[in-house]
Order: C-alpha cells, then sequence, then structure tokens
DNA sequence: CAAGCAGAGGAATGCGCATTCCTGCAGGGC
DNA sequence: GCCCTGCAGGAATGCGCATTCCTCTGCTTG
C-alpha cells in the first residue's frame, strides 16, 4: 500500500489488488449498492483507493450504469453579466444536485444551439438547460423543437429560459408584465411621451419588453410616437447607437426605455457624449437590474429580475421527474425607480 | 431507413445492420481512419446515421479511445465580470479546437479546487484551466500542487491564469508592474497622497497589485501612509466597505486605488454616499478595466487587461505539447487614465 | 444432525465504441 | 497459370466499470 503512482491511471482493479478483494467488492465499497460490504473490507478498500490517489474513471462508470450526471448550459455569452448570472445560479444549484455542468455559448449565432444539443445527446447528458433568447425564424424553432424532442427520447431533460414557442419546460420572464408595470410607474412620475430602443427586433425577449412597454404607456394615457422607436443590437453599443439615432431624428420624448440595462447605459453614455445633462435633460430605464450596473449614475431605474433564480428554477425543472405537460414557472420582475428617471414636473405644460 | 426512432437510443450497430456493414466499417465511414472504405457504402452508413438521428455516445467513445476532448475550467465565479471574461476567452477558443469546456465555480471556498481537479481527473479530462486566485495558504497550495501533478501524471494538461506558486504552465498577469505603471502615471498628473484599498489580504493578485502599486509611488517620489491601507473583500461591497472605513478614519489622500474595478466602483459609491464630489474630491482607480464598467461616471481610470485574451492563452498552452519546463505567458496591462482621476493642481500647496 | 436459508464475496457479463487482427478477393508479375 | 501483394470488410477484443448471477460459508430450525 505504498504511494507508488503508475503513470497509466490508476483503475479500480488496481484498488481491488491492492485491497486484496475482487472488483467487485472493491466497487461495493467505494460508491455503496443494495449489497452490504464487510466493514474490515470497506475499509481496506478505502485507504487502497487513497493511497494509490484513485479517481474512477467517469466514462466508464457512465456507461456501466447507462447515464451521466452531466448537465449542459448553452447560452448566447458568458461575458455578458444577463446570461453570467443566471449561469452562476444554474452552476450553484447543480452542485448541490452533484451535477457537473458544460457549457456552451452560441455567441449571437442561435444556429449552434442545434449542434451543441447533438452534441450533448452524445454525452448523453442528463439534461440541458437553453437560455438563449430565442429568435424568431420559424425554421430554427422547428428545428431546435426536433432536437429537443430528440434529447427527450433518448432519456434527456430538456429546459428553457424565457421562451415560449417550444413545448418543454420553462422558465418564464415576464418581459411583458414587467415592461407594462414599469411604463405604469414612469407615467406615474408625470412622463407621457417615451421612446423605446427597442434592441434586436428579431429577439422574443426584446419584442416582449418593447410590446409590453408600449401597452403599459397606451393604457396610462401616455404614447409612444412609431419614430421613437429605435432597433438596434441588444448590447451597450447597440444602446448607444439607438440612442444617437434617436437624437438625430429629434424626439420629444421625455423618457427612453432600452429593453435591457447594458442598452440603457450605452444610451446614458450617447447623452452624456451629446451634452444632455442626466437626469433632468432626458430619463433613461432599463430592464434587468444587472448587479454590476447598480452604481452607474444616475442610478438606473429598471425593472429587477431574479437572474440566479431563473438558473436555480431551470435546474430544479430539470432534475424534477418529467411531468406529462411542459411546466411552465413564471417570474416577475420588480419596478425599481432610481434617478435616472426623476419626476416630470416643469416640462409639462399646467392645466386645471 | 425509414423516420422511426427507437425510444432507447441508437447505436452504431443500429446504424451498421441499417446500413448494411459491419459495425466496424461504419465506425470508420463515420470517424475516418486510417483505413478506407468504399464510397458507397460510406454513402450508405452517413445516409443511415441521417435517417436513424444517430448521435455518438461520447463516453464510449472517450473509452474506446482512452481519451476525452473535454476542457475543465475552474473559476471563482462566473457571475463576476473579470472571471467569466476569461471564461468566454477560454470558452471561444475552445471551440475552435473541438473541444468541450466543462465549468466549475468554487465561489471563494479556494478548497474545491481540490475537488473539482479530482472530478475532472475521473472525468479523463485533457486539461484543466484554473482561474481562482490563488490564495496564500501554504497547505493549500502543496495539496493543489499534488493534485495537479496526479492530472498531469494521468495524462492530463494543466494551467494556471494568474498565480505563481505551482510549476505548471501558466498565463501570468504583471498585476506588479500594471499597477506600478498606474502609480506612475498618477504620480504625473500630481498626486503624491495615496490611499490603497488592498482587498482580500490573502489573495495574491490583490497584495500583487498593492505591493506594485506601493512601489510606484514611492519610486515617483509618492506617498502611502500604512493608515490609508484598507483591506476587505475583493467585490464591489468589499470597495464600498473599505472606502467608507478609509472617510471614517481620516486621510488627507488626493487618490485612492482600488485593486481592481468592482471595488472602485463600490468606493466611488461609498464617496458619493458621504457627499464627497466625484472627481474632483477624491480622484479613484481601479484595475482589470472591466467592460460592462466602461460607462461609470465620472469615467474609471485604470489598467486595461486583455481579459479574454487571458483564458485563450491559457487554452491555446493546454492544447500545446507540454514543454519540459512550465511555460509562462505574461500578459501585460495598459494604463488607462480617465476622468475619476483628473489632473492635480489646485490642492497642492504652491512651492518654489 | 441434516436441511434450509441468508448474507457476502467473486466470476462473468455487457455497456458502445475504436481498433487490431483475420480473411477473402482482385490485380500484377513471372 | 500460379503465387504474391495490397486492399477492404468483418469478427473479435478490450477500454473501466456496475451489476447480475453463482458459490461458499455459517447460521438457524425441525
Amino acid at each position: 500500500m505504498s504511494e507508488r503512482v503508475s503513470s497509466a491511471s490508476v483503475t479500480l482493479l488496481d484498488v481491488a489488488k491492492a485491497a486484496g478483494v475482487s472488483l467487485a467488492t472493491a466497487s461495493r465499497a467505494l460508491n455503496g449498492s443494495t449489497r452490504r460490504v464487510r466493514p474490515d473490507l470497506q475499509e481496506r478498500v478505502l485507504a487502497a483507493a487513497e493511497a494509490l490517489h484513485y479517481s474512477a474513471n467517469a466514462q466508464a462508470q457512465a456507461m456501466a450504469r447507462g447515464r451521466t450526471n452531466i448537465v449542459g448550459l448553452v447560452l448566447s455569452d458568458v461575458a455578458d453579466p444577463y446570461f453570467s448570472s443566471i449561469a452562476a445560479g444554474a452552476i450553484r444549484a447543480a452542485e448541490e444536485e452533484q451535477l457537473v455542468v458544460t457549457m456552451a455559448c452560441t455567441f449571437g449565432r442561435e444556429e449552434r444551439e442545434l449542434e451543441y444539443l447533438a452534441a450533448l445527446r452524445g454525452q448523453r447528458a442528463r439534461a440541458v438547460i437553453i437560455v438563449g433568447s430565442r429568435v424568431q425564424d420559424r425554421g430554427l424553432i422547428d428545428r431546435l423543437g426536433a432536437e429537443v424532442r430528440a434529447f427527450e427520447q433518448a432519456g434527456g431533460r430538456v429546459a428553457f429560459v424565457s421562451q415560449r414557442k417550444i413545448p418543454a419546460d420553462t422558465v418564464v420572464v415576464e418581459n411583458r408584465g414587467g415592461a407594462r408595470a414599469l411604463a405604469d410607474a414612469l407615467c406615474g412620475l408625470g412622463h407621457r411621451r417615451f421612446a423605446v430602443l427597442a434592441g434586436r427586433s428579431d429577439l422574443l425577449t426584446a419584442r416582449d419588453r418593447s410590446a409590453g412597454f408600449r401597452e403599459g404607456v397606451l393604457r396610462a394615457a401616455g404614447s409612444v410616437d412609431p419614430d421613437d422607436v429605435v432597433y438596434g443590437g441588444f448590447t451597450r453599443d447597440g444602446g448607444y447607437a439607438a440612442m444617437n439615432e434617436l437624437l438625430d431624428r429629434g424626439t420629444d420624448a421625455t423618457c427612453v426605455f432600452a429593453v435591457n440595462d447594458v442598452m440603457a447605459v450605452g444610451a446614458m453614455a450617447a447623452l452624456r457624449d451629446r451634452g444632455v445633462p442626466l437626469p433632468s435633460g432626458m430619463a433613461v430605464a432599463g430592464f434587468d437590474d444587472i448587479a454590476t450596473l447598480r452604481d452607474v449614475t444616475p442610478a438606473l431605474t429598471t425593472v429587477r429580475l431574479p437572474l440566479e433564480e431563473l438558473g436555480a428554477g431551470a435546474l430544479a425543472m430539470v432534475v424534477q421527474e418529467p411531468a406529462e405537460q411542459p411546466r411552465v414557472r413564471r417570474v416577475r420582475g420588480e419596478v425599481v425607480l432610481r434617478e435616472s428617471t426623476p419626476p416630470l414636473v416643469q416640462r409639462e405644460p399646467a392645466r386645471a
């Protein structure tokens, strides 16, 4: 039982021999089983494993057992704080379940989700969580739906965060409702004329937030001039560019809603660059409440989303037994009013 | 060759039968090999695989081949933009090499690196990249070193980002030099008396930046009062708390250096909360140049690190053949002066 | 005291695949 | 016309492990 370390890797058989037992007994001693092992033998096996630095070959275990403890996480971009927060939540939850997380990023090319899903099926991953924002391309959606079914047929579980098109367990973010509530609150501050930096027109998330916001505004008797809706990237630079375009066009909106926080920050940068005083010259609101951005000035009004919970929630769905009907877990956002959207008083013409 | 999909998963043997060839031929047709397969047979195999939705069992392949294409990525926290950027770089590079990335987070508990490394050895991962900040605990370092050797003995490759204690391939960030250069630049702006928010005292990265900064200040004939060095968390809240403590103590520093950007942002928040005007009341500098934080106001002076390159560089090391001596790739930061550290003119008592 | 039974160790099997080895066949050289 | 060579398909093997099935031991029961 010396500390010799073979150059090749140590197998269970090595451990068994070192402990003077059979392979079967060694396996049972290390993993437990329905069968019991005599304490002294168990002791010896454990000691031998320790001494040899044994580490079970996960591939072989997976094959013998017919299943793995791998969970695939597919998202657009880890460097985006929205996704990385969700990922953190999922990873934390996975660790508690003794699951291993493998991660893949599409970096904006949604069709890669298909490849990754096939790859994860090959890995015999126990489950997959797909967080990318679903696009509108019908063909892509259908193919993804087919891959999802194939994955489930092979015994895997699938959950989405934030989508509505594919029948599968989903954590749905109430983008529409959250944006509506935000619009409501902003109208409550006295704003009536709004602009929207709507992000990519093919991303469902962006569309929902934009639509919900406009609904809310209309309901509160405000208005969004169609010219004041600018599309662009769903990123900081997209927000910056969209804001500039809006200013170039000219607008009489008193408040601009960017469909996520990073865009809002880009918009604020554009406003500053153009010499518009903040927050007095233009109110700005975002969506997500990204932790890293809570200290920008003026502090950003937004809709807080429990991002880590989204990831954790998806993981929870995926470890449960599958239901007959796809489950949907709805998550509400919470409007957080901050300095970037001060009450509007002086600019409204006095009435009454 | 119909579209039937068995409820169990499709194996290579199924494909072979469907194509009317042997398992061996099917394998060769799908993966290529030194041996050639007659074109018509190859065609049939490919068609059968397609029709059956075949996806090779990665576990079985790994076992048969004796190696995997898994790369493990171990970091403190994906939700931290520093780490998530590095991760993004590594993932991008991994994809180009057809490698699968599995990710694990220690969430601040460095001893988990040991567990993860053992787990990855069990996975027969081809390589591991460890990005956590090495702590000072000698025992932990030794045990980690032992695990690294065990991993390499088993045929795996290991690379670190930012450490100096363990003999292994490493992407070294020139924290010390970067901080020195920053100090230099700040002295060039007229500052002489500095405070340092030094972060966790047991993190090497934090220590190096702090020490380098003080070196630079001294060299430029400035000073850092020992009372003006405050330790605390390496996070936004840590920066906030440390800044408050500094203000409570009272300081005559004109510029405060936080050892990373998120701490600097926390410090700015604290200054604002205490009514200190920015940047005139106190200059603030950070380190990293986190992309998400480039729009804070006043814009933060910092040391720009090519974070994605760090991850990509580590991955590159890990796919190369191992060298006899551990390789070290040094990465310099670049000082970026912005509004948060305006030139100091009026506050210095006039001389000459 | 014999038969029956439970409990625990060990041999053998198979998971899905890559790969080696074997075999049959066609073509070329003498 | 025969043998040798080269090529390609197929059978068989083994990767490392969990698990099933078999066997042996030691006990209880009638």
